[in-house]
DNA sequence: CGCACGCTTCGGCGGTCGACGAAGCATTCC
DNA sequence: GGAATGCTTCGTCGACCGCCGAAGCGTGCG
């Protein structure tokens, strides 16, 4: 799956045999919608023990279908690319609803928004990370992200008081979203600020974060879809 | 393949069990230009023996990707829908250049033009129908193909003397070119009326057909491709 | 530091499937 | 009618692969 040229019977087969199997496709089919989840879940799906389902794992990503990022004590699989997940698409096998989330027993506020690692994780951060790369504030550059001048001039424009440093974040997987988010020095940073401008505040016990009316108001009006 | 509702995991790993031998994905790639092509052909192309190759056949057309169609003592497969063959373009396997041609004896007046069953065969009776579909001139009916008033009114006035009974035709399989031409009592007729014409001139020996200049000029006037 | 947890690797079992030769059936040619 | 041809079916062998339990390794938590 690495180059657009034309597959020979031997390409093709290969790519053929990696679709062969029910419990493999259970998991591509749980990937599609872009999320990534862990060994686990995916051995879950597919009605596996994660013994057989670390084999097919290991193929699929050696077969360049999947990826994987080890974060923690979990190891994280998704979709290699976007042209597995189109031809996945074109064999007419994306379902119209997202797969089910996996049940977790984590209360509605941590899902919404909490700090992970001191930067804001949970649905919350996944559509702000979002949010910042589809305006192109955000960009990848050979030592990470880093925030574009626009998107800190717009920030500070909402009240956001950012450090100057030029500083880097990288990409951090939801646990609850299963998406990436902001995370690194950047991400760290971004989540101070709006902690200082009073749009979060923390809750008591764990690590719920709680957002502010202003604050909610000053995230849309940046674009990032709430709920 | 019969419906465009999402596959199930199970219907995806069956789809990927039949991409997932070289033989088979062979003989697939050998049909997506949409030729027909006999058996022992495609065992060849898949470098197995005819047994093999009948056993991977069954499984394809059970498995919805081909169909099959006896003629003679050949046997002819070909991709089963329009939607098997934009699966495989999908799938990047589409190749740009045709699978190169079964290597015939067949001398080169007889793959261009030659009676079939007392009806026109070879790359001009292809080329002749095609364009009798094209110009929307041949319909398909319950009955078979049959010649629209339209139709036959240019012929007509291109110098054929036609029968007027409503006769119908059938496709019918070439065996130089690997793609449907007009057979039947409709193109038996028709071939007759060219004959009488002088557009063909049957040769001595064998079945080949000489087109002549007149035939020739009339068939590009009429939007025969030729050569 | 030790336990719990998630994941991978290893070993072995069983089923599926692809390969072929030989035989059988249908069609065509002489 | 008999021989030749094209294809299928049958029987059999061997390889591959999916499955699991048990063991090993690394991380995170108390």
């Amino acid at each position: 799956m690495d180059d657009a040229a034309p597959l020979n019977r031997y390409q093709l087969a290969e790519l053929g045999s990696l679709l062969a199997e029910p419990a493999r496709t259970a998991m591509l089919l749980a990937l599609v919608d872009g999320t990534a989840r862990p060994a686990g879940e995916l051995a879950h799906v597919a009605g596996i023990t994660p013994a057989t389902a670390s084999a097919h794992l290991r193929r699929l990503v050696d077969g360049g279908l999947l990826a994987a990022c080890a974060q923690g004590r979990h190891r994280y699989y998704r979709l290699a690319n976007d042209r597995v997940a189109a031809m996945l698409e074109s064999l007419s096998l994306a379902r119209a609803t997202a797969p089910r989330a996996w049940p977790t027993k984590a209360d509605a506020q941590l899902r919404r928004a909490r700090c992970c690692y001191r930067h804001l994780a949970g649905a919350l951060g996944v559509a702000f990370c979002a949010t910042l790369l589809r305006r192109d504030w955000l960009q990848t550059g050979s030592r990470g992200l880093f925030l574009r001048p626009d998107g800190a001039a717009a920030l500070t424009a909402s009240g956001l008081e950012l450090v100057d440093a030029p500083l880097y974040g990288r990409s951090c997987l939801d646990w609850t979203e299963r998406r990436m988010h902001l995370g690194g020095p950047l991400g760290v940073m971004l989540t101070t600020a709006m902690l200082q401008a009073g749009w979060l505040r923390p809750l008591p016990h764990g690590r719920a974060l709680q957002p502010s009316a202003g604050g909610l108001r000053q995230l849309g009006i940046l674009g990032v879809p709430l709920d």
